[in-house]
DNA sequence: TAGCACTGGTAAATCGATTTATCAACGTTC
DNA sequence: GAACGTTGATAAATCGATTTACCAGTGCTA
């Protein structure tokens, strides 16, 4: 690849010259039949400038990292979209990275970004190892944004009103006449599906009614672990009629196993799930959700990495757009003759 | 953050020792003293090297770029695992991009590519605009490999048995009895999706049956698209029986139309798909599919790219894996009875 | 003719890490 | 005591683009 001095000695001018006509500088003067030359020869050289050079002397990688624990959730198409949007508005790129387990010290990813290798990086973690290696690794040198969970000491967490999600969710379900309404959780202790449970919790204790421990399952973020939870929830508290499912995916795959199992959705059981993914729609039931506003938390992450000043290092909840029930065909008034039929 | 040389003035040494330090030089020698005092300050100076400063040096970035043209589908999900994988062997960091559709030469992600901001290109196109403008940048400073379809000239093409494919599902439905087979491509002239009807069409003509234009309908990629795209082809010719469909997203649409049209699958038609994705098992009727090696294909087109030597420019056809039939529930023979049910 | 502004540029420092060639000091060996 | 090897380093060039400060020449005015 040519380089900036081989265009400027084949155009009998100084780099400079060469330089701010590549990057448009207004200040410079130059006559026509001189700019033209360079430009003739930067496209028939096929010039184009050092991306690493260009890095060192500005401080500027002109990328953004947004690493996620696993890129196949549907879930973050819609992050990723609105992050997108805010990423070409600053003239950026966006580069997606998946975070693997090691988080020794020596990953690609690791010194990428702890060199500075791009301006800031947005984090969803799941607590993991590597979650924890790469915001360390991060902070030296570049504005952190957290997503939803994480240890804020240095970055910024960006969260969700994921409490009142759950609650409007579980109010959902009451309203359609279900008391016995379980629970499905991602993981133990991460926050933001606690935070759902919380909500979940809340509407119930308004309502009067006082879940046990074995209306909450544990059921991860796969079709397949929420197939499995749906069963050990169901061994557990049989007469639960209505669920609650913090986490889209293993939703699909509750619904799969209810129908495996002969339970009839919405009449025998109603199922709701956080997020609205465009798959939901596409179910058969379609699934009901409670809309979270994912595309904003994409926009506001760019914009909290962009705009660190190394000063607000706060938690946030975005507050832009309320969440909002969708009610599709997955939650129903129970069937009062339920025991007849099927 | 801190750099190499202030590093090495707090150490009293060289910027020299404190670089080979840090690159674990076996050819150099120093008191363990000396080691150890270095090794102190990188950790509690919290010392990185600067990503640019040693990509430019080195000539390398340490990264591959992977640029689909839309990362919200499932089926990228396992190429991108493959490619992961391959590229953590390689010491290097996956970074994931979307193609938008603007192409001017002036987007950040063609700038880091043309930079040299990154050691190689894989690029998922579909002939937009970005994606060519993307693999000329590209091209001039380093290796591209193309998936399933693109221009060739200078790049590596590596693609899967399509044609394979498309003829396995086929005969997978004739073999069930099915004479009236349809076709749902992705887009007009993609040539993934042109090769897979090619099979379809050699497999329809080894059965002797001579499927009319109004058999083939085009589908896209969503789910939208799909459920529109089967109740044209329905409108269109209304006694196929059973249908491949190019892409398994839109098969996800064409399932879900179905239903909500009365069309039983598989009772009263049979719908088959290209590529296996995790959601295809939790569909109720589960989706038969013929998996074709996509993490492979990621693997593979890692490998192409590390491994250029800047000579070989050819099209070269996976062949490790041979595309799988896996049969669940949206096939099967056609109901006898048919018409009496429902 | 001095003073001044404008045109069309250029020189050179700088960003931070890497790496090759070199070197001083010290002990060993013959 | 001369030659040599070893240890423990270092100096300085280099990667390529950017940018500030400066400058030579020309024309215009007072």
């Amino acid at each position: 690849m040519a380089t900036n001095s081989e265009i400027a000695k084949a155009a009998g001018v100084s780099p400079a010259v060469v330089s701010r006509i590549v990057n448009r500088d207004a200040s410079l003067r130059v006559s026509a039949e001189t700019r033209a030359r360079v430009e003739k020869l930067i496209d028939e050289m096929d010039y184009a400038p050092n991306a690493a050079a260009r890095s060192l002397k500005s401080s500027k990688a002109g990328a953004l990292a947004l690493v996620v624990h696993d890129l196949t959730s549907p879930v973050y198409a819609e992050i990723i979209a609105g992050a997108q949007r805010a990423a070409a508005r600053h003239g950026k790129a966006l580069l997606l990275g998946e975070a693997g387990d090691l988080g020794d010290g020596q990953s690609p990813l690791e010194r990428l970004v702890g060199g500075g290798g791009v301006d800031g990086l947005i984090l969803q973690g799941a607590g993991t190892h590597m979650d924890r290696a790469l915001a360390r690794a991060a902070r030296r040198s570049v504005p952190v944004v957290l997503l939803q969970s994480g240890d804020a000491k240095g970055a910024t967490l960006l969260r969700m009103e994921d409490e009142k999600a759950g609650q409007l969710a579980t109010e959902h379900l009451l309203a359609l006449g279900h008391r016995r309404v379980g629970f499905l959780s991602v993981t133990e202790g991460l926050p933001f599906s606690d935070r759902r449970a919380a909500g979940w919790r809340r509407a119930m204790e308004a309502a009067d009614i006082a879940p046990t421990s074995d209306w909450l399952a544990v059921a991860g973020n796969t079709y397949e672990k929420g197939a499995a939870a749906i069963e050990r929830l169901l061994s557990a508290a049989p007469d639960l009629t209505a669920l609650v499912a913090s986490n889209v995916v293993s939703a699909v795959g509750v619904l799969a196993r209810l129908r495996d199992m002969g339970r009839r959705v919405p009449q025998d059981f109603s199922v709701i799930a956080i997020h609205d993914i465009a798959l939901a729609a596409y179910l058969r039931p379609s699934l009901s959700v409670v809309k979270m506003p994912l595309r904003l938390l994409g926009e506001e992450a760019v914009e909290a990495v962009c705009a660190e000043e190394r000063v607000s290092h706060e938690s946030i909840t975005i507050s832009g757009e309320e969440p909002l029930l969708i009610q599709r065909d997955s939650t129903a008034p129970l069937d009062v003759a339920e025991e007849g039929i099927q």
